[in-house]
DNA sequence: AGTCGAGCGCGCA
DNA sequence: TGCGCGCTCGACT
């Protein structure tokens, strides 16, 4: 199982109207290489059923979205979930989603 | 506070 | 082979 497979797996999980962080999944595949995280949703094969856009930086910012730091679509969709977001942010206090 | 630099894994040239 | 990226965190200003 790769790399990105297992954080596309991962990902997949994410329940509505919750969202996760880079580094959550990054820990959760007990490695160190955030980085790659991105990449691999970046790099991703199936984005219909991957919903990136529920993973977020660690400080709760939206971070990029297709290489668009600041994507309203992100936003847009993350609203649409019932996730309160202002200025490319949230709260991961309250929708956080660990594994 | 803000900034800097190193670490990781995969993809693309 | 080598470099860059949807990132993070610890050390220094």
């Amino acid at each position: 199982m790769n790399f990105s497979e297992k954080v596309l797996a991962l990902t997949k999980k994410i329940p509505k109207g919750k969202v996760t962080t880079y580094s959550e999944i990054a820990k959760a595949l007990n490695t160190k290489a955030y980085r790659a995280v991105g990449s691999a949703l970046r790099n991703n094969k199936t984005p219909i059923l991957i919903p990136c856009h529920r993973v977020i930086n660690s400080d709760g910012n939206i971070g990029s979205y297709k290489g668009i730091k600041d994507s309203n679509e992100k936003v847009r969709l993350l609203k649409g979930e019932g996730v309160e977001v202002r200025d490319n942010r949230l709260d991961l206090k309250k929708y956080l989603f660990r594994f």
